[in-house]
DNA sequence: AACTATTAATAAGG
DNA sequence: TCCTTATTAATAGTT
């Protein structure tokens, strides 16, 4: 039915095959349509194209669950049983892996090994003395970081020494004479103190990490 | 397209729709069949007829339930309801049971604890060390039973060369006179012997687990 | 179920 | 995608 007769294969000019797609989902809703009113059929259509996008009809007196539904009553197939059926695989597969996680766990914890051999005690033992000799590099890296962060404080305590001892001189020195030239010294200090004594400290957040 | 031109609403004569029910059906299958091919189309159509019997034509690419998945996926409704989300709801929780246990697991080993506080690493280093105790205990307590083992073998070896040494002196003394006290006497040593010497080794498997 | 006159669907082209 | 139209395909009514 049209200029030509074609055979029914797949059209492999892709332009072509997207316009007959576009008519003939036209023409076969249509005929869903009227079979459903002629006829009292109840009818499920769903097309997806190549692009993906999905396209259905459905008879008015019905709905896609009760269709399923009946049709599952008529075929005896079980649709959303298969469904969780698979669901419930994936279930037992994780929870399969969750348990030989735990028994891995309760191992390098310690418990549980009396049913190991010794061969799988050594292999423990590399695992734990691996995460301990990661353990102890971290530590160590604090500890430094610690110490450095010490001899950054004792280097401000330095500095603060050094201009208490200022002001105290300035003061015992304006208790006899003029006190203006070391308030002008005390107000203009930021400027004259060495960089380590006015910075923030570097690690703000380490009293939180310790 | 018949001998005339129809209204489409219901056929009112049974046997007339039953009949256009018939045809059509099959014209509906068969443009169904022809855009699946034609078109590379996924379609799945699902008819019951007034009489109840169910027809069906899905392609053969596919099948209902990959078609019904793609369908909930595309229109966002759920055709399998609460049960169906239950389950993906365990899964989930199962999921990140085993997500934490993969992170425990991996801070035992030393992987990823550069994110881990002083507190944190303290609290793995016990745990790391519980576990290399427990390992001990266990490793020496296999020891134990190896040199417990060593021991009895000890012991059994001297049974057994005192039993060699009095029959090779039976035998000398055979050879000069009577040996029927030598015969009587090897014949009777279960009883005679110690108990060491008669019991099955205590740990049956230890070459097993060792 | 087969036939066939007639309408409906659609392939090709714009 | 929509329009047009020549041609084929589907089918309503009949046998």
């Amino acid at each position: 039915m049209g200029r030509g007769k074609i055979e029914i294969k797949r059209i492999e000019n892709t332009n072509n095959r997207h316009v007959t797609y576009s008519k003939r989902k036209t023409g076969i809703m249509k005929k869903a349509k009227e079979i459903t009113v002629l006829c009292d059929a109840k009818v499920s259509l769903i097309i997806f194209g190549t692009s993906g996008k999905m396209h259905e009809y459905i008879s008015p007196s019905t709905n896609l669950v009760e269709m399923l539904d009946a049709y599952q009553r008529s075929t005896g197939k079980k649709l959303w049983d298969a469904k969780h059926e698979n669901l419930s695989n994936e279930i037992d597969r994780v929870k399969k892996e969750n348990d030989s996680m735990q028994i891995e766990l309760r191992h390098l914890k310690g418990e549980d090994i009396t049913s190991l051999n010794y061969k799988e005690l050594m292999v423990l033992e590399d695992a734990l003395e691996n995460g301990l000799a990661g353990l102890r590099n971290k530590q160590s890296e604090i500890i430094k970081m610690i110490r450095k962060t010490g001899e950054m404080l004792e280097e401000e305590n330095k500095q603060l020494q050094y201009i208490w001892h200022q002001q105290e001189m300035a003061n015992m020195k304006g208790a006899i004479g003029e006190r203006d030239d070391v308030y002008q010294r005390v107000r203009d200090y930021p400027s004259q103190m060495p960089f380590a004594f006015r910075v923030q400290p570097m690690q703000p957040n380490l009293h939180e990490r310790i």
